[in-house]
DNA sequence: CCGCTCCTGTACCGCCGGTACGGTTCTCCG
DNA sequence: CGGAGAACCGTACCGGCGGTACAGGAGCGG
């Protein structure tokens, strides 16, 4: 039971790094088992196939990015009682915490997901996209709760607002990935940054 | 010498649209062969193996990339004389192009090498950078006009501004593909215009 | 000691990327 | 019109990989 749980774990692990760094299909299974030291028919008990596997993999990642930015966005909250200002600076927490990864964000799964999506079931699509979802009610969330207590000086929607939030995240991990510059994710999570507080800053002659 | 380059250009669009769809790894040269109705001895006549077919892939993907904003661009300069507004109307017509997308942006190869990166050779790694830092000096030198004429109300560097529309660009794909929303990627592009404009948005009290 | 979880070992299959190579057809140029 | 490449076709073959099948064994809790 125990035994079982955590040898799982080894694998996925192992696989996660991986197919970050490889993409998924291009991460044998042989592979995985040489570096987790079991056999091929041991994974197979393990997993059903590779598409479980990426299910798994998938899932575990979502629930781990959630708690990331749950402990982020709380701990901003516990900082400041103003939405904005919270807001505010768990962009700039998120924004260190990805500056202190020393080889650059490893990639985010879900969008390794999205760019081989066919070669997935629906399935997996299905908590692809119920994940992006899941950012759009937390950050939409939070822009709503600032809309109470600011007035944007464009009129902006707060779902597409908390798009924007990953939309920078996804497209900063390509971005960094293609320029093999770590810090452009952080940065530009900044500048977005920058661009909110922007936004809901109060006109000048009030 | 023509008919050869005909089925290069015929392998090249059925490949695309594959790879987009499915990703390089679970793209098979079988299925190519079987849609473009040639051989396998004709594919690698034109191709010495798969690694130069995403090459050649890449390539032919940035350079009409390239065109297109050429294009857009080079319009939207003609209608405004205002560095700024040719910007934001240059963002707007892409933003209408993306949007009568039927099935919305068939996804950026750019992306996808990036998330499989190192199941490509270094080769492949760099022309995907070369690409990211074409478009940070394309919207970068725009940038550094517009600056020249209008006075930002944040100190922003113009390079980290030019890759926040590439950001908004991949992420804005990453994210439409994994919400399937077509729209969301030409909203993002809209939310980003209206920063923009707000940025530089001459003060109220001049 | 039974039974269950958690594996190992072996053998095998079909698909796929890739090689090798001989032959064929088409195309353009002289 | 004829020859020389260019642009393929056909066939056979290889190794790696995903996946299946199935038999068996070690360890461990009840």
């Amino acid at each position: 039971m125990r035994k079982g749980e955590e040898t799982r774990t080894r694998i996925l692990d192992v696989a996660e790094a991986a197919v970050l760094a490889k993409g998924f299909g291009a991460t044998s299974i042989d592979e995985l088992i040489a570096e987790t030291g079991i056999t091929k028919s041991g994974f197979f008990y393990h997993f059903r196939d590779k598409n479980e596997l990426a299910k798994a993999l998938l899932e575990r990642y979502i629930e781990n990015d959630e708690r990331i930015y749950d402990e982020i966005f709380s701990r901003a909250h516990e900082l400041s009682d103003d939405p904005l200002q919270a807001f505010l600076l768990g962009l700039k927490l998120l924004s260190e915490l990805l500056s202190d990864l020393p080889n650059g964000h490893p990639g985010c799964l879900v969008a390794t997901m999205c760019t081989q999506e066919r070669a997935f079931d629906r399935e997996i699509q299905e908590i692809n996209r119920q994940a992006a979802l899941m950012w759009r009610q937390r950050f939409g969330g939070m822009f709503r709760e600032i809309m109470c207590h600011y007035r944007p000086r464009e009129a902006l929607d707060a779902d597409q607002l908390a798009d924007m939030v990953s939309t920078v995240l996804e497209g900063g991990i390509v971005l960094s990935k293609a320029l093999k510059e770590p810090k452009s994710l952080p940065d530009q999570l900044l500048v977005f940054r920058t661009f909110v507080r922007l936004l809901f800053q109060p006109m000048a002659q009030a």
